[in-house]
DNA sequence: TTGGTTGCAAAATGTTTGCATGACC
DNA sequence: GGTCATGCAAACATTTTGCAACCAA
């Protein structure tokens, strides 16, 4: 949590990422922090405490919170993945830059690659399968990180 | 279902494949034959409904086939895999060789990958991330296949 | 003002578990 | 015969939905 910005500065990075045509209203904008300031993507049930913990006092009902995540996901903000080694889906802002992460088995933490292996073979995948048009893919990478081994 | 095989050959698949350890019972060799003819990776919900299809008069509970499946799955004959476009688990049987699918997002058709991109990179990967062993991925390819574009 | 958003409660979905009965070796 | 597997029902976890009250534009 040590690199997270200063709370003055959120509302230009607010203005400037803010999807169109979506109402700004007090729960999205937190949950919009919430997501901004998390280093890896995170499931609505972390999303719910996180906020309730800032904000003790109000409640944030988890069908906000999921709806609001289907609405920043259909604006094309965020990006919802499911891991097979988590049983909840995860979300995420979207950076612009594609991203897979490594994940870890033991911690569950989770870190970028630093490349995309993929855009260099979904061509010969294409060419193998007839007719097929690739729109996207998900790849996981599975092992235990250097503190877990 | 053109390729399914002659009833009788089952006997045999069964005798080399079955899992030691593991008691031989009726629900347990059914829900292998489901596995076993099925081209692709299928759910609980559609063993399920293929068990009580072919089988109208005995029931085979929701439990059973749970329960059997993740008993398959820990004596290494079962695979059970997540993938993000579906909100249930599919399992198919392990053949040998490690497999990925491309999966149409209209049909939902699931069509293996010839080879596995992983296997050239993965050593690039634990070179790009200090101290990781990677133990194993997951790769989905989504798109639209031939039929439904 | 008015239509979209919220909180609550209840439903839907997929999966797991407790327990008494029953089947395999 | 003893142990493990089964069916049933109920529990569980996650996500979705209906509805009345509320808030932002």
């Amino acid at each position: 949590m040590s690199c997270k910005i200063h709370p003055e500065s959120y509302d230009e990075v607010i203005e400037r990422n803010w999807p169109e045509g979506v109402k700004k209203t007090k729960q999205r904008v937190d949950i919009f922090k919430i997501l901004y300031s998390s280093h890896e993507p995170i499931s609505a049930a972390e999303i719910y405490s996180r906020l309730n913990q800032e904000h003790s006092s109000e409640m944030y009902a988890f069908s906000t919170i999921y709806r609001n995540l289907i609405a920043f996901e259909k604006s094309g903000i965020v990006e919802k993945t499911v891991l097979s080694t988590e049983e909840t889906a995860m979300y995420e802002l979207k950076s612009g830059k594609h991203k897979h992460y490594v994940v870890c088995l033991k911690c569950h933490r989770k870190m970028p690659l630093p490349t995309c292996p993929l855009n260099e073979i979904s061509r010969e995948i294409e060419q193998s399968i007839p007719g097929f048009e690739i729109t996207g893919h998900n790849l996981e990478v599975y092992g235990y990180c250097s503190d877990c081994r």
